[in-house]
DNA sequence: ATTTGTGAAAATCTTCACAGCC
DNA sequence: GGCTGTGAAGATTTTCACAAAT
């Protein structure tokens, strides 16, 4: 498939298609008139712009069953993501082969920022030295962090964090499902009510179908 | 602290306080003029509106490393989520125990949600299986799917679907740090042709500082 | 005196609709 | 004829600002 709409675009997304030739349009006029995007064009400006054609060394801190499996992630490569080192703070992990790559000590954390040149790093330690953790990073160069650890980490000016909480996601699942019993129930006894009538593809009403998003990043 | 105001907490989560009420205004009036709301009580009526008060079983299908990692995830509990089950293909992995329940062959799946009544299915698996794993769920009678395999999940309407894309947070970091990267350069720039002026506190303009989500859930 | 809850205003985002180009 | 790029219209979200409550 060399080229596509914005129309079979929106519709494979399920968004508006003019939407999307106004966000594309930020980026540039990448499109031609009366053909469509090119794909690999459009896939390499996208690229670009959310930086996936740079090579980003990353470092993983805390060699558990989560890091180990950041570290075998496949999606890492493809998005410019390298595995610069794996690091762990238990002496008997060293040496250990996780994802084809050796694990190594924490003592060697700085050294190991600075030789690689990384910007990123990502903390799946315990949350009792996510914090410490964080600070030797920062301190050794890191300006981004990502931290899988149930705790709140305090950086200074000019380091992004971001927080994933596997659980999340778990929590809008649980929420569309009580609406779904809800709803369910709401209609049963609409219908014990009204028994004749039968209507059955009501819609939510309400701000919309996800969560309410009262606290931010 | 027994009570807070709307000004305290919108604060913390770095929000507007008005915009803040106006969302506790939707869930009810659970706050008192002149005294702010109730912590206690606030939290109880928000974990009840998001269904963090109910007993969530979920089944997690795939026991690697990650679905090790989330079985020992902290965080489900005391959202009210419980592991019924650990559900594995491979015959070597039934029986062993993982975050302390023992793993259970995918063969009896099925009586396996039935019998808990679970609604809530984590796949884990490899993508290759992630579609086979994902249809035996639904009709077994699952209806929501958080789904950690790289592979986009077809399911009939009624179900719900939420897919974890580990790297992407990466990638929302990768993009930030891009863009300091660019923004340095620029301030450079400016500051080579206007040295004498000196003004380092340019904020970013576009959009707003997160990434253009054109592609939707 | 203080802080909520909320109409009304302002800001932002999304969709429409069509001129312009292939 | 077909499709992009984009002003203008429409819809939604956010903020302001203040009456009502304790």
């Amino acid at each position: 498939m060399p080229t596509v709409s914005s129309e079979e675009l929106a519709a494979a997304a399920g968004v508006n298609s003019a939407k999307l030739r106004k966000d594309f349009s930020y980026l540039g006029s990448y499109g031609t008139r009366g053909v469509g995007y090119d794909v690999e064009y459009l896939v390499y400006q996208i690229s670009r712009e959310l930086g996936l054609t740079q090579d980003w060394p990353v470092v993983i801190v805390g060699i558990g069953n989560l890091g180990a499996a950041l570290a075998n992630y496949g999606g890492f490569a493809s998005r410019g993501f390298r595995v610069a080192a794996l690091i762990d703070a238990d002496p008997a992990m060293a040496g250990k082969q996780v994802a084809g790559i050796a694990v190594q000590h924490s003592d060697g954390l700085e050294k190991i920022i600075s030789d690689n040149g990384v910007s990123i790093g990502v903390i799946t330690t315990p949350p009792s030295v996510a914090q410490q953790v964080c600070d030797r990073l920062v301190a050794a160069g890191v300006t981004s962090i990502l931290n899988f650890a149930p705790t709140v980490l305090s950086v200074p000016d000019g380091v992004d964090v971001r927080k994933v909480d596997l659980s999340i996601e778990l929590q809008i699942l649980a929420f569309h499902e009580q609406r779904k019993a809800g709803e369910e129930a709401a209609l049963n006894e609409a219908a014990a009510l009204a028994a004749p009538v039968g209507r059955a593809d009501s819609t939510d009403q309400g701000p919309d179908g996800d969560v309410p998003a009262v606290m931010p990043a």
